[in-house]
DNA sequence: AAGTGGTCTAGACCACTGA
DNA sequence: CAGTGGTCTAGACCACTTG
């Protein structure tokens, strides 16, 4: 009876919050809890567990980043149902992801639905912009950014960014709330055509910005979709970094004939 | 002096912590902070903004899940340097992952390399089991589960379950802390060679489990690569989960020739 | 030993939601 | 309006790291 048995791998001096945590999601896992229930408040949990208030809210908030519970405040805490999520299909062969499941899975009837420009902001020398110049091979001075946000259903999805080695943009092009197709805009601005180099895939939390354009909390964690589009000649000529909402998308490859 | 200026896309109404972690972030930014950096201490920040020591945690706990700063219990608080990645390179002709890159870009002096089992969990009707048996077409009762964890340069990189139909598993197979491969020793237990079918990207918080078995806090953005691999005759055979620590991996793509 | 971040409490007030 | 979650304070003690 020292450490710790099997069925509970965790040190013998787990913090309170956490072994709530564990508690609640135990109880979520055996179906004490089913989707869309909602918890007892948390008044109630403090409660029952004789832990202070703040403690509980430790516990919930855990339990919201693993996207195990929703928070609606004033209303309460529920269960989460299993997520809907939007699969888009990328062909290796075709070299082309399809979206074309994208508008029949969403509910459409919004009329918001698209690309949005959100901003141009100026190239300086932050991490991203390095970044974007270093995988175009040219310096942050030659290149020009465009922010947008893609929405669906209603709600935005994708918080999205394009570094292009001109500039400056045409400001009608730039100009913010100005909707349309971001990357035959700028491919047409440029007047080239666009081919994939290659596309990554990455995972990282939101930072503060992204959370905000996303409306989702700071942290949640997003689906990162970067690469370099470049002329049918080779030349790098567009950088783009999408973040997606990670509980709204996945994206799909498939590797055999159907 | 009303409500808000462009450059602070914010409610009136922003709660101190957000709008400190904002001004943290800036000098982050703005290089008054530069990678690398220890932070004021907490009582510090505590008394150069004049708010309470657990406002300005959670300040500091909002830019940690945005990957801005990693916090070293009691060493203080650091601006992380620009993240040092894993490129797992796609190649969608050969239709297979290239891992060569990995144990080159990371230091590999560690003889704790590799994957091991970590348990063989019963196949109950958890939400994840009953997505692995819609995947694979059967009941959950018909499959086994395996679980174990991928380790590079000493440190666990990602958390992997298995899904097969049929069992029960050899027990040497499933033994927990055993070194070895498992898609190919799930095929050779199964008598099959097995090929992709499909894979998909997407990205979660990390649960209380995954968060424990990958030494990272619960929520922190995932990778998820799934997917499923058939016999050659197209019979499902294998549905796999990968949870990947986000910060230290992403999968590249490659559509031209080089 | 001193300084750091981690946890927990008690209590207060606020903002939001729904009936 | 009552109930929910959201924010903030003041203060205490603990666990961990470094010199």
């Amino acid at each position: 009876m020292a450490t710790n048995p099997p069925d509970t791998p965790s040190s013998p001096n787990t913090p309170v919050y956490r072994r709530l945590a564990r508690r609640l999601q135990e109880r979520v896992d055996t179906g004490a809890y089913p989707p869309g229930t909602r918890l007892p408040s948390e008044p109630e949990l403090s409660a029952e567990f004789g832990v202070n208030r703040l403690t509980v809210r430790q516990a919930v908030a855990e339990l919201e980043r693993a996207a195990v519970v929703e928070i609606r405040r004033g209303v309460g805490t529920f269960v989460r149902p299993p997520a809907v999520r939007v699969s888009i299909a990328v062909d290796p062969r075709s070299q082309r992801f399809d979206l074309g499941s994208v508008p029949t899975a969403l509910p459409n009837d919004e009329s918001t639905d698209g690309e949005f420009v959100v901003a141009a902001p100026p190239v300086t020398g932050s991490a991203q912009d390095a970044e974007a110049a270093r995988q175009l091979g040219r310096t942050p001075a030659e290149l020009s950014r465009v922010d947008s946000v893609i929405r669906l259903g209603g709600r935005a999805r994708a918080a999205c960014s394009y570094w292009v080695p001109f500039g400056p943009l045409p400001a009608e092009l730039v100009r913010p709330g100005r909707p349309g197709n971001l990357v035959p805009d700028l491919a047409r601005a440029a007047g080239v055509e666009l081919e994939y180099d290659w596309r990554a895939f990455g995972a990282v939390g939101a930072d503060l910005a992204d959370a905000e354009l996303l409306g989702v909390p700071p942290g949640t964690a997003l689906l990162v979709r970067e690469g370099v589009s470049c002329t049918p000649d080779g030349a790098p000529a567009l950088y783009v970094r999408r973040r997606i909402d990670g509980s709204s998308a996945r994206f799909v490859l498939h590797f055999r004939d159907r």
